[in-house]
DNA sequence: TCCTTAAGGATAAAGAATATCCTTAATTAT
DNA sequence: ATAATTAAGGATATTCTTTATCCTTAAGGA
């Protein structure tokens, strides 16, 4: 169980996305380009953002995606979700309705033991991640980091938007 | 990103193991049975937990799996991670090294914060799964079911031992 | 000696993740 | 107007994982 690989490429593409200038874009090809990752396939991934209300695309020449909110309205959780969406990493398939000794008909208490456990699991990771925004992430990103790389690809950025 | 159906099979197996006197040993085909899933698959994960030493196996008619430790000594995760393994749920792959600003040979301050989160995420959910033992799963498993149906499915189970 | 069982190897089928290509419509620059 | 650029989305291909079955071997019990 693995998350998919484009979890990676969004947070890092969201990270660069926060440093931009108000009403400015930045074009799938570019932020692939920055990640050394396909286009075509970090396109798909960026249209998930976009249809989750987590980013703003326009088209045409100097087009491309920018936040739709403030960086610390969006959530790693909110990032993520969008992605791989938001069912729970466990599926009770009820197999203890197979047991060979249930009367017909019988209705279980309904949910599984086992399913709650999982599914609270499932809650804390979610709490974990809903914790952290993209505000938090730039500081992370940024710290320890020598200005200078961060000056160049901060222009390097903006040369392109 | 979801669990394998496996998880669901053992931890019911292991509720069913929990409740078997002290060297009683149950085969695969009646827990296969019992739960409804294909005995051969199912055999696949109980060797995992067996090699993860958390049953104990023998060989021959009246064979089968017992649980290698007291159901108190038993997490959820424990059988969980034999399932799935332990490795994070969230890969990083380095993607930041491609980044086209950076210095040759350049070396990123290890690990990436968006790792940082993602692997703490992880630890959250393993935290919470580390809480919950076979002995509280027994007492999850059983609460609210009537005591009839108990009754019929542990002699349905003692019949085999 | 015969039957039952776990262990484990080989293989196949189904599904999900990864990736590419192409068309369409909107927007900008010329 | 025209041409270039871009996101959106459909179709399809490739690879990997999950799910499943089959078979052989060795150990244990009747
Ligand atoms: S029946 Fe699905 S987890 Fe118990
Ligand atoms: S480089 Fe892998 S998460 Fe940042």
């Amino acid at each position: 169980m693995i998350l998919k690989s484009q979890v990676e490429w969004v947070l890092h593409c969201c990270a660069i996305l926060s440093a931009l200038p108000e009403n400015k874009y930045l074009a799938t090809k570019d932020l692939a380009e920055f990640h050394g990752v396909p286009k075509e396939y970090l396109s798909k991934a960026l249209q998930s953002l976009s249809q989750a209300g987590l980013l703003v695309s326009t088209l045409g020449p100097s087009g491309g995606y920018r936040l739709a909110k403030s960086p610390s309205d969006i959530t790693f959780l909110d990032v993520i979700e969008a992605v791989e969406g938001n069912t729970p990493t466990f599926a009770c398939t009820e197999i203890r309705q197979k047991n060979p000794c249930r009367p017909k008909g019988y209705c279980e208490p309904a949910p599984c033991g086992i399913a709650r456990v999982m599914w609270e699991a499932d809650e804390a990771w979610r709490q974990s991640l809903r914790a952290v925004t993209l505000t938090d992430l730039s500081r992370m990103l940024t710290e320890g980091v020598p200005p200078a790389l961060l000056q160049k690809s901060f222009e390097w950025i903006m040369a392109r938007t």
